[in-house]
DNA sequence: AATTTGCGAAACCGAAAGGTTGCACGTATA
DNA sequence: TATACGTGCAACCTTTCGGTTTCGCAAATT
């Protein structure tokens, strides 16, 4: 199935694990003490990260280990840009308007 | 029916209506000559992205124009930015490292 | 006044999502 | 070697999603 990072980050339990395993990797075990599911949950949701290069595992003995591909999440914020051009653009005609406003009223 | 940004965000056709109206306010029935789907589809895409803030409408006679609330989309670039610190602090490390390494090289 | 246009709402439908339980299998431990 | 543990996978179920068709209504046009 054909995994999209935005539908990956649409659900909330999935967001929650990411921000987990940001900070270090983590077992589907203890990941699924955090959540109030059943551990067969969690690891669907970490086989719907994995699809979509979110994540990427480590098996150490009888644990696999998660961890968060940081790299990955550059790409919201890649599609985020566009957007952000337009709300600081914003921002640039606001200080030109500021800026006339002054300019006028040194006129006076 | 409660809804949340991210999974506003988590269709394709959605994502493409925002940056669509991001430039310009449009009608339901522009936006939907630019997808192969009916108008009313598209109709409730513009219900589901009103619900959770994204956009705005403004009817003028029988025409309903929807434009982008922009300030909404920060709320992505929000939760981005505790990824945002731990990718730009990989940075730093290798910065550090760099420095480290002409640092020893500086002493040779 | 009659007709066309633009729109949202409702009813319906197949597919997908997210959860559960039960199971199989490799690895650690007794 | 027998048992416990950690895990993924499959089957199943209910709810949600995204689409369509049909309809009603208000505004524009004739």
């Amino acid at each position: 199935m054909r995994r999209d990072i935005f539908q990956a980050i649409a659900d909330p339990t999935r967001r929650a694990i990411i921000a987990l395993i940001a900070l270090q990797a983590m077992t589907p075990n203890a990941i699924a003490q955090h959540f109030d599911t059943t551990r067969q949950a969690v690891s669907k949701h970490l086989r719907i990260l994995t699809e979509c290069e979110l994540i990427t595992q480590e098996q150490k003995g009888r644990e696999i280990y998660y961890s968060l591909e940081i790299d990955k999440m550059k790409e919201i914020d890649k599609w985020l840009e566009q957007f952000r051009k337009i709300w600081e653009n914003r921002f640039d005609n606001l200080d030109k308007l500021l800026a006339k406003i002054k300019e006028q009223k040194n006129e006076q």
